[in-house]
DNA sequence: CGAATCTCAGGCGAACTGATATGC
DNA sequence: CGCATATCAGTTGGCCTGAGATTC
């Protein structure tokens, strides 16, 4: 029988587990997994605002910008003023960003091939909506 | 239909909505969520050595011990010689430990009562199924 | 000898707090 | 004004690499 607990642990190790393979399909050209989220997402949506990021990553606003600053450092991104917000920054790929972006995609592709076979179509469906829940559960719609 | 991507981004959002929930629930006390990890392996198993509490949280050598050596500061765990093999510690709660991570286990129960009322059973079960599944596909059984 | 366990030095990405500037 | 967005300064815990000591 799985208790809250289980669950806990379980998805600590699953998380870490994934986290570390992706990290070490990634390093030789020195992106991290976090900042490959960045770029991916990016990619889904060019133009986005840092607040955006910061939410669709799960993040907060000082980690999002301290990686965006080096992503910027390394020519992968630019942050523009948004052109109607004054507070804004409009985030978007350069063209290096989006290369190399599609050569990680690439190389951690068969990591992603065995995360969809290891799971049947619906297994995988099933997964996702169950760890949306544990998001919905975990978030402030109560108390502790 | 969920992708290998989209169990990636899934599994990370819930990590860390579960992570920062769990760090709240602890903050008052001083306590991190991951060093909370070793003092339940510690209730699981006492005299425990440091290589194998590597393995039980997924984690290195050099992680652990410095965990350890924090918590060995603040009098919660004894790190003594292990009797037949020289090389390794024999890891212990103290009774102060043993004390705070009852506190902190009560603490938390909240976080665990929720986890637990928004699966059923059986979906519980299911879902640390598929967390141990993607652990299985990550490690490497293969490569890359 | 090689292998396992732990220790030490050091670096780093990421998460966080709290304060501040600026524009809505 | 309050509120949102971003910035800056600084701290921290955790992960990592690489080296070395000790013991099996």
């Amino acid at each position: 029988m799985a208790s809250g607990h289980d669950i806990a642990m379980a998805l600590r190790a699953a998380y870490w587990a994934m986290h570390r393979r992706t990290e070490a399909s990634l390093r030789e050209r020195g992106i991290t997994a976090d900042q490959f989220v960045l770029l991916f997402l990016l990619t889904e949506q060019d133009g986005i605002t840092q607040q955006e990021l910061v939410r669709r990553a799960s993040s907060d606003a000082n980690t999002i910008r301290a990686m965006l600053v080096i992503l910027e450092k390394r020519g992968l991104v630019t942050r523009e003023r948004h052109p109607t917000d004054g507070r804004a920054r409009s985030v978007a790929l350069t063209r290096k960003g989006r290369e190399t972006y599609e050569k990680l995609w690439a190389q951690s592709e068969p990591l992603r091939e065995r995360l969809r076979t290891g799971f049947g179509a619906r297994e995988a469906q099933t997964l996702v909506k169950f760890l949306a829940r544990i998001v919905l559960e975990c978030e402030d719609n109560g108390r502790d």
